[in-house]
DNA sequence: GCTGTCAACCCGATAG
DNA sequence: CTATCGGGTTGACAGC
């Protein structure tokens, strides 16, 4: 069966029913979002039938409910379809309904849990990001303190300016940082070679 | 619709 | 080989 969108923001269903064979993911790897929480659960053996015929079970009273399971059939449908779109409106939640025979709710439901662990999934690789990029940071931050603590050691000592002009030692103290190259200038506005 | 939670179920590891 | 356990997955629901 497949299940191809006309448009990139409604859930169209043109559906081929025969076989559900033609499963040969058409899908464009862009869709790497969501990483392997797109990915079919392939070893997904429906231990349940479709819910029409256990219907009846699961309303009964005192059944006690066992957990559908959906086939991999309607797994790979479902996740077609959140690839396209992750949400349904109520017409197209009544069609993939119908297409799976399954409750809309039942649809409704697993959109709302694929949502939801899709978002977790994105927030835990986002965590991951910043636990690395914090620890960058930090070993950054540890390497300019130690070359801050080493400038501070030479200012103990402080460098020898000589004036190109003059030849003569010049005060260290006419040194500022230029702003926009950070490169050491005098504001004598003569050009000084710094002797260490 | 989102979030937190429950519970059924699966699966690999381990002990006996 | 079987039973058990612990962790992960996932369908379902309630409350907001």
């Amino acid at each position: 069966m497949a299940i191809l969108p006309t448009t990139s923001s409604r859930l169209d269903l043109s559906i081929s029913v025969p076989g559900f064979n033609s499963f040969s993911s058409p899908l464009p790897p862009s869709v790497g979002r969501d990483l392997d929480m797109n990915k079919a659960p392939d070893e997904e053996e429906w231990m349940m039938g479709s819910m029409e015929e256990d219907e009846e079970n699961n309303n009964g009273s005192n059944n006690p409910r066992k957990k559908l399971r959906l086939t991999k059939e309607q797994s790979h449908l479902l996740e077609q379809s959140f690839r396209q779109n992750h949400t349904l409106n109520p017409k197209q939640k009544e069609t993939l309904a119908e297409v799976l025979k399954l409750k809309p709710r039942q649809v409704e439901v697993w959109f709302q849990n694929r949502r939801a662990r899709s978002k977790l999934k994105q927030t835990e690789m986002e965590c991951e990001y910043l636990k690395r990029w914090f620890g960058l940071l930090t070993e950054q931050n540890k390497r300019l303190q130690k070359e801050v603590e080493e400038l501070r050691a030479m200012k103990v000592a402080p460098p020898t300016v000589i004036s190109p002009h003059s030849c003569e030692p010049l005060p260290a103290s006419n040194l500022t940082m230029c702003p926009r190259c950070e490169r050491v200038t005098t504001t004598a506005l003569d050009k000084t070679r710094i002797v260490v």
